[in-house]
RNA sequence: GGCGGCAUAGCCAAGUGGUAAGGCGGCGGUCUGCAAAAUCGCUAUUCACCCGUUCAAAUCGGGUUGCCGCCUCCA
């Protein structure tokens, strides 16, 4: 299957083709561990998540790289405030970050290569880049010269010469030739931690890690760059110049960014108490299900409004498909058919996400197909209909991943159902006031009874 | 000041030339001994506003308004 995505360095959406057959190289640029990550970086996490998904539906092997940002302002800002080195702190939400990703069910990554570990591998590019003039040495530091690089600024289709430098952040000119130069290396200052290299003493600047990384990993040419659109500038921008002037050619095809998420309708900051943690939406009383269904189920391009009411009801449609796969499961015994119909939107599912992740699009599929079942009944729907649905479901949860979704037969325990049992004869025998107690003791065990024409459905009460 | 995006029901949201998907919520009905659950139906003559192109516009062009993002280390 083809796949069409948006690209950023054209702003189109464009037919995806790997360098190499069907093998897709994709870098990712991961996340500054010195804090529990926040619901928005946690969106793109997803997104990257679903992505990888699909690149594997649509039948491509993928290898994906993505760094681990330990050594930076801010892990070490964090560091000096609470009096360790800054690997304490950087490798406890390094672990975090991996427990979030997984209880969101986010595959890892092949490879997270942490930048302290490629120290090495960024100092031969800085001396290269240095060597053939691309870079500078100053006051200790190590600049990327703007001037040597003609073609800075397509990405993110700023020109320099337009724009106003410092406009919302203060820019130290005094030791760059140029305001736009930035660092590859920046020099050794009391209280940070720093390496011994040629150009001097210091630590590397944030982009050369991900240049470093992804050249080191993927090599000079790969399919695939994600972030988030804030990054595009002047991240990538930057990171794109270092590859770049280094490699002496193209080096991302597919520049693929994902929009902000916002919460309550305004831009998520720690002063305005707006400011989720995965694990503060746990505390609410919220499943990663229902997290994972809200942030997945927005299209990656269009800001996502995050908010209590919309996570609710994230938790109210998923529970809703765990009702139908039950009742479906249930059923199937009848001779109602519904195969094409099944097939039908089976296929028109998949097209969606194939169409730059139209996710959107595809989940009504899902739920035409529950709802064409229900008018049906479940109950009366013959055995090769249930079967469809159990097939397209099982590839539907391929990508959405979801327990709710999980095609697996209902499992009653004995005790259980010898109760329901004992219910209905005492329904038959309109001792109600028997089948009410009953009915409390099958409720205690955590199971819903439901009276059918034919007889009674038992399934599990969510936990 | 420069660049870019968005505006579809109570809320979320798909749709980019052929006559408004889907989800949540709400309302009404069905089933039921009752409660609950479940289920069925209904829920935008209309896509921010104005002008234009076209047989045909939410979709294309021009203009207006409003909101948002980026402009040098924020996913």
């Amino acid at each position: 299957m083809t796949i069409k995505i948006f690209n950023t360095l054209s702003r189109k959406i464009e037919n995806f083709t790997p360098i190499n057959g069907n093998e897709v190289k994709m870098y990712s640029c991961g996340p500054t561990v010195y804090d529990y990550a926040h619901i928005g970086n946690l969106r793109y996490f997803v997104f990257v998540d679903l992505l990888k998904r699909i690149l594997k539906e649509a039948g491509y092997s993928l290898y994906q790289v993505m760094n681990i940002t330990d050594i930076d302002d801010k892990t070490i800002k964090r560091a000096n405030e609470k009096g360790v080195d800054f690997h304490e702190i950087s490798l406890k939400y390094e672990k975090i970050f991996f427990e979030d990703l997984e209880k969101l069910k986010c595959s890892r990554p092949d490879l997270a290569p942490r930048a302290t570990d490629e120290i090495d591998f960024m100092s031969e590019m800085i001396q290269f880049l240095i060597e053939k003039g691309y870079a500078y040495e100053s006051s200790g530091s190590v600049y990327f010269s703007l001037a040597s690089y003609p073609e800075y600024g397509k990405l993110s289709k700023l020109d320099l010469s337009k724009v106003k430098i410092g406009a919302r952040v203060d820019v130290d000119t005094y030791e760059k030739e140029s305001p736009g130069d930035f660092a590859l290396w920046k020099g050794k200052k009391d209280n940070e931690p720093s390496y011994k290299m040629p150009f001097g003493e210091g630590r590397p600047g944030w982009h050369i890690e991900c240049s470093a990384i992804s050249r080191k990993h993927l090599g000079e040419q790969f399919d695939i760059h994600t972030g988030g659109v804030d990054l595009i500038f002047p991240h990538h921008e930057n990171e794109k110049a270092q590859s770049e002037a280094f490699c002496g050619v193209k080096t991302v095809n597919y520049w693929i960014h994902s929009e902000y998420l916002i919460v309550e309708g305004k831009k998520m900051s720690k002063s305005l108490g707006n400011f989720y943690t995965l694990r503060e939406l746990e505390d609410r009383g919220f499943d990663y299900d229902s997290v994972r269904y809200m942030l997945i189920s927005s299209h990656y391009r269009a800001q996502l409004n995050f908010t209590i009411t919309g996570l609710k009801a994230a938790e109210s449609t998923i529970s809703n498909i765990k009702v139908f796969v039950q009742h479906l499961m249930a059923g199937g015994e009848g001779s109602v058919d519904l195969v094409d119909m099944v097939r039908e939107h089976e296929k028109a599912f998949f097209d969606a996400l194939m169409d730059d992740l139209g996710i959107g699009n595809a989940l009504s599929h899902l739920f035409i197909i529950i709802n064409n079942i229900n008018s049906a009944d479940p109950l009366k729907v013959n055995a090769a209909t249930k079967e469809a649905v159990i097939k397209a479901f099982t590839r539907f949860n391929t990508i959405l991943d979801i327990s709710q979704l999980e095609m697996t037969e209902n499992k009653i325990p004995a005790d259980v159902n010898t109760l329901a049992q004992e219910r209905y004869q005492a329904r038959q025998d309109k001792d109600y006031s028997r089948a009410d107690e009953l009915r409390g003791e099958i409720t205690e065990m955590g199971y819903i009874v439901e009276d059918t024409p034919k007889g009674f459905i038992l399934r599990k009460m969510d936990e």
